[in-house]
DNA sequence: CAGTATCCGCTTTGATACTG
DNA sequence: CAGTATCAAAGCGGATACTG
């Protein structure tokens, strides 16, 4: 069994100007919650904050259709559903790191030069 | 100066299903026609085909803006305009190389996973 | 709890035509 | 040559309400 995740895990890391994305808004987000094992809709949903069950729902299930993660349900009241990883969907963690990395190095260049910006007079 | 461009460059890398995406549609392309030199706006819009001057044009500036190239116009007739990375530019040839290499390993079992697919009955 | 069903708006991308 | 101007279409993501 994992841990609860940490409420504020996503907190300091909104997609400021980052020009690398995985997947659609949630999937890297998803991938990180699943990364130290399976979850449940509602705990998703939960640190996700404002995603809305429909859009969770829809970018659960492309995930899984593209091999990155398990859905299993089981037949309990209430129900419960769990998401997991699979082997492919951990291998993005490699190139999403390399993202990772970039903004730390270099996001604080971009957000100045966005800042200095002048258009050029029409 | 920089010979010219493979025409056929990028026919063999459409974003079949590729995950994981660099600023824009064309931001990642843009980057790869500049990595050998400095480039005109005609000779990227002959490559990126089927881009309309429009949205080349808003690529452009947008990339400038992030400090991602420079555009520098020369006072001749006919006009000509140079765009070329900038340093920070370049920073980014690395996140794009580990999607490229995810592509290259990985991009194979997500066309079968989506191939495989059967979405669940409702 | 884990979703569906509708409806809606914004942003992104493109088609087409025109200009300094 | 290197754009701009307009218009239109599509794609995402979201709000709200309801259900097995």
């Amino acid at each position: 069994m994992a841990e609860p995740l940490d409420p504020d895990m996503f907190t300091g890391c909104p997609p400021v100007a980052a020009p690398i994305r995985i997947g659609d808004k949630w999937t890297a987000k998803i991938i990180r919650c699943l990364e130290t094992g399976p979850r449940r809709f509602t705990e998703l949903q939960s640190v996700l904050r404002g995603i809305t069950p429909k859009v969770l729902t829809e970018s659960l299930r492309a995930m899984e259709r593209d091999g990155f993660l398990t859905r299993t349900p089981y037949a309990e009241i209430p129900p419960r559903v769990e998401y997991e990883l699979t082997g492919l969907g951990r291998t993005l963690l490699e190139p999403m790191n390399a993202g990772c990395e970039w903004s730390r190095k270099h996001l604080a260049d971009l957000i100045h030069a966005r800042d200095a910006w002048q258009a050029p007079a029409p």
